[in-house]
DNA sequence: CAGAACTTCTGGACTCAGTCAAGAGTTTGA
DNA sequence: TCAAACTCTTGACTGAGTCCAGAAGTTCTG
């Protein structure tokens, strides 16, 4: 939890595509090469959108379909393999680290988000005061401010 | 911290009329009658859409565009005088409740939304690791689960 | 390695939340 | 009271995301 981001998109590589071939047969997902392109496009493009995904696919791949991107990713986030996420006022994004409990830090200004490891220690913000009879799975924290650039 | 909710929705009063006005003039904002109605709407129903709050304003004074509706709400959401939510999959809500660091539980089932109130004190996730240069103003806290009705 | 069964992909139409623009109407302050 | 400034209405529009049905691809069984 305290590791390094290794928020530095990542190379091609042989290695990383048996890993998300794995995962997705451990998560009981057909492998297709649109699903290890679109995982890969996550892996070096954190925080992106589903349209810049779709962009970043289409260079490696040559062409996909928006329904595919779209069916995708909603598969991977519900196996929890990606997590999406959606600021106020921005489509959805997604990002690979999952698991983590790390947090994010969006510029009111020009929506630059950055990841933020827990202030906190562990899984301090899954305790929550009262749970209202829930069963809490997930603490979702959004730091609100303007980037540096934005200030002035 | 471990007040009662004040979840229930509060009777048309004038005291709170009164109030919504002077809130309004002191923001430098114009007292209209769509106004006070938008915002005693969000008092009566928290977390609820422009859409449902439209509603609730039609039934009040009979008629309002769209328009005046997302106007009005994001005009008090910049003045701080309500506070825009927006929980993944589900359009924005608003809420009433300013300036007290509550936050969020959202049921992945049904969407029902419940405040909480800050686990860990008074506004300890302000306090980021690393603010990478930001000037943060808020933090937004989201707990995800499952409430006792869609866990079955 | 074939064929069947199942899953995924494609393309197009569609929905929904929210925004833009221009003109009419209302509020405010001198 | 009157002009300036602000707000509301109407209607068209945008952009993200979903739905659908048929085509194509993948996996399983023998």
């Amino acid at each position: 939890m305290t590791d390094a981001l290794e928020q530095e998109p990542q190379a091609h590589d042989p290695i990383e595509q048996q890993s998300f071939e794995q995962q997705l047969r451990s998560s009981g997902l057909q492998v297709t090469a649109q699903r290890l392109a679109i995982m890969q496009a996550v892996t070096d493009g954190p925080h992106a959108t589903a349209e810049e995904l779709t962009e970043i696919v289409r260079d490696k791949i040559g062409s996909i379909s928006r329904q595919a991107v779209y069916d995708t990713l909603g598969a991977l986030a519900d196996k929890r393999l990606i997590r999406r996420i959606q600021p106020t006022g921005s489509p959805a994004r997604f990002e690979d680290r999952v698991g983590d409990n790390h947090h994010h830090l969006v510029c009111r200004g020009c929506s630059l988000i950055f990841d933020i490891d827990c202030a906190v220690g562990t899984t301090p913000c899954l305790t929550a005061d009262d749970d209202h009879g829930f069963e809490i799975d997930e603490a979702e924290v959004v730091y609100w401010g303007r980037c540096p650039d934005c200030r002035t």
